[in-house]
DNA sequence: TCAATTGTTTTTTATCATTGTCGACAAAAC
DNA sequence: GTTTTGTCGACAATGATAAAAAACAATTGA
């Protein structure tokens, strides 16, 4: 089979329903009605009535399509797998990459990833492709796919990269009118600080998750296709990073904590210069985290 | 034939040129060795010696590859054909949406673009998918792709993306030191904008290139892969956008070489504040012109 | 004996033929 | 004359397949 005919399968079982609900001896709508109904083409209707014709479920000539007998379980098609979303294959792919520390410069093997995340390799490959924009994978000069990856290089230009995202979120931030969201959230996110910081012991663990709201919270201001895009990896990376490198863990939340709390006071103050300045020296103490935990991964 | 044996052919035209530099009688290298000289697998030279021996070049029994006789030109294996590269093909089809004014919704036949470029259906696949990370295409639901295309919001999202990554650059390029090149660069640039202006009645069509160094002398500055692959559209979508609104050219052109001097001068005293205000503004002009154009654009 | 080389097999990738799906048009039926 | 059906061409997704690479085993010659 060159084409899977889930459509035609799927048309099939939808077409046993509406039978169903019907008694013996009427007749079908025509096939336009019909097809429009089930949102496929004619030509999978006419493929499915002659399937129901030869199971002797209907009897189809020209324009009488009259219902012999109702469905039963048995008639049913089996239709299988839906594939992963992209978004889907994407988490699935950094968290792969991240969580196992794939080494820069792994050949990366279509056959078998595509196994491991149960896609079509066809459709892999198109993902590979798309992910060769970020420069986090690219091809070899003679065939196959490589995995620039995670090195240090990537780490320093996705850091600046964010910050220049950041900081430009940040100026929009602090023009925006009280009666925006925003404001509200910045609140919530700022006693979700204090009460962490308040219980830092035993729950130093949670702000990882706390580090993601923040930042998100404050990309969300800037409604840009491009941005989005980014932030999206930008996240992922950033989250991880927190999984790896435990040493001083507590202490490092406990500093973040008040940096956060810093820009967030700068921006209910709307201190354009105050919460910038804040800003930088946060996504500064960020960059050096992640470069350390890289460092310290990498012996590991 | 299921791949194509490019690579094949250029090694046994390869070997033919080796052969040629011998005597007959002379023996050949080892596979491996040959392997190594040609770039390519044992595979492809054995399947090239064994071609050999069939012509009776050589006699080629195990380890024995005996030089019959030298090679001819009509030995030689027609090779043709070396696709468009990834980037030629990027500016081909930003070059043909922009340039045809391809409308936002346009269904993308992949068949028939493949055939337009002149590359593989396969190839074009590919590009499409990396190009859906900039959001300029996207996959339909059902099969098949659709051009997203340049709207309205798209031109706004990536005006003002423009504008974050260029104020950015401008930040950075004020505190280079007095011994890095783009001082010579500005200069330069800033000499060229002052002749043009002077000659602005016959010359103002020049400005688009102006244009378009100056930005890119001022991206340069970035080092980052992200951005870099930004500016690569950036640049493209602006230069047409040159091309489209022929309304007022002249005027607008000696309007921006104003505004760009404005800004080197502002950048030459290293005056951050100022030069920042000054990219500001030119680039929010830059911005409305791209707007205006497009709706004169919509109309014709 | 063992390193270099060759012979063979396995794995992986790029391309092509095939098939499912769609849309359009013409013919037929009401 | 309108609706419905029969037929056909076009295109995209997929499996089959040949080319290339890589891994492994066998052989040769010092």
């Amino acid at each position: 089979m060159a084409r899977t005919d889930e459509r035609f399968r799927e048309a099939y079982n939808q077409l046993l329903d509406y039978c169903a609900g019907r008694q013996t001896g009427d007749q079908l709508p025509a096939e336009l009605a019909l097809a429009q109904q089930l949102d496929v083409s004619r030509t999978v209707v006419r493929s499915a009535l002659e399937r129901l014709n030869a199971e002797g479920l209907i009897s189809w000539g020209g324009r009488s399509k009259t219902l012999l007998r109702l469905p039963e379980e048995a008639d049913r098609l089996a239709v299988h797998s839906t594939q992963p979303s992209e978004d889907e294959l994407e988490r699935q792919f950094l968290d792969w990459v991240l969580r196992f520390d794939v080494p820069p410069g792994t050949a990366l093997n279509v056959t078998e990833l595509s196994r491991k995340f149960g896609v079509q390799a066809y459709g892999l490959q198109e993902f590979l492709a798309s992910l060769s924009r970020f420069g986090l994978v690219r091809r070899r000069p003679r065939g196959g796919w490589e995995l620039v990856g995670f090195t240090r290089d990537f780490a320093i230009e996705l850091s600046d990269f964010r910050t220049i995202l950041e900081l430009n979120a940040v100026s929009h931030l602090v023009a925006l009118p009280p009666t925006h969201g925003i404001w509200k959230q910045l609140d919530d996110l700022r006693n979700d600080h204090i009460r962490l910081a308040e219980d830092i012991d035993q729950r130093y663990h949670d702000f990882s998750l706390l580090d993601e709201r923040f930042h998100t919270a404050i990309g969300s201001i800037v409604k840009n296709r491009f941005v989005a895009e980014f932030q999206k990896v930008i996240t992922l990376v950033f989250h991880y990073h927190y999984q790896w490198d435990k040493k001083d863990e507590r202490d490092r939340n406990l500093a973040a904590i008040g940096e956060h709390l810093r820009i967030i006071d700068a921006l209910k103050a709307r201190e354009e210069q105050a919460a910038l300045a804040a800003a930088r020296d946060h996504l500064t103490t960020s960059k050096q985290t992640l470069l350390s935990s890289l460092r310290i991964h990498a012996r590991t």
